[in-house]
DNA sequence: GATTACATGTAAGTTGTTACATGATTAA
DNA sequence: TTAATCATGTAACAACTTACATGTAATC
């Protein structure tokens, strides 16, 4: 017996609806710039899942076409839709499987000269330096801009994006220094 | 035209093999194991790589039957297997793609009561501890046993998980303070 | 005698990625 | 006028997960 796993990518897209109705495009953006740092979709799954959210009636969509516009679909979460993802909220979350590319191919370090070794760790660095500027500017952002309840949920996320980007680049320093000295 | 996407499934049993000779058995208990906090594989994708690694001859196979233990092929990495995975090292890793369920329910708050936000916090912050006590242990355990080369890698994979496994507890003992007074 | 660990595999389904295909509108 | 952005979708493939299927050997 095979038992039906949990589709995710339908639970993120009911929640960005909870915010507000919008289009498969609008979804898209804001997945990619809202929620970027902990969770994202790829570009094909938006549309398919649109369709069957709507044929399972968890949102509705209004064709917003001929309004002057461009031609747009706008999606709207209905009641039982919220109701899903309600329900879908309170289910303690399941751990992501483990990947870190990086982390596998410097644990392999001894089929790697000292100069690749370090320069994986010199570009882990500057990426995880590059990450945190921009989580700090979000942050700032959020902090001035929105003063709404939505913010706080918002800063609490980015402060957990923080948090990693800075053991990342406290790593790679530690790391450094390890390897200069000692392979 | 569809570029072939790069099957790091391959790369991991090949570094994997890098160290030892291994089964199928040993390599997905070795992975579990040993690369765990960092990388992991579904059971049922072994077995296939492993064939498909020998197809290529970038492994090669001991059928250890009959020697008085069960029945058990023995795989080794090949030359061809070995500069394969040399030449998969050195490429700048890619990021994985960004994915805590955790955070994004957390995120989608203001659709749970403080009650059940505060549920997913502690049940986390349990978990990384949790987390955290089981890495240093295994941190001390690679200290005081593996003196080779071999720990030196295993070192820094380790202290990686550490330091994540801190940021998240910070995180979750943080967001808990904030949320008890506000929300 | 039963359970656990060792050991190898396959089947079936779900999910995810990338490229392709098409077309409208806006701004440089 | 040309490029960028807005906008919706499909096709083909790659990867992943879970369960199923089978059998041996050691241990309690």
């Amino acid at each position: 017996m095979i038992t039906k796993r949990i589709n995710k990518t339908r639970y993120s897209i009911l929640g960005a609806l909870s915010f507000e109705p919008m289009s498969g495009y609008d979804i898209k953006n804001w997945l990619s710039n809202v929620t970027g740092a902990f969770w994202s979709e790829s570009d094909g799954q938006i549309y398919p899942t649109l369709a069957q959210l709507l044929k399972d009636k968890l949102v509705s969509c209004l064709d917003d076409t001929g309004s002057g516009n461009r031609p747009r679909k706008v999606y709207s979460i209905t009641k039982e839709g919220l109701r899903a993802l309600k329900q879908w909220l309170i289910i303690p979350a399941q751990e992501s499987t483990a990947r870190s590319e990086l982390i596998l191919k410097l644990f392999y370090g001894k089929n790697l000269s000292k100069k690749d070794y370090i320069a994986h760790l010199e570009r882990q660095q500057k990426l995880s330096e590059e990450k945190l500027e921009f989580y700090l500017a979000k942050q700032k952002h959020i902090q001035e801009e929105h003063n709404s309840t939505d913010a706080f949920y918002w800063l609490q996320t980015i402060r957990s994006a923080i948090y990693h980007a800075k053991a990342d680049v406290a790593w790679c320093k530690d790391t450094l220094k390890v390897v200069t000295k000692e392979k």
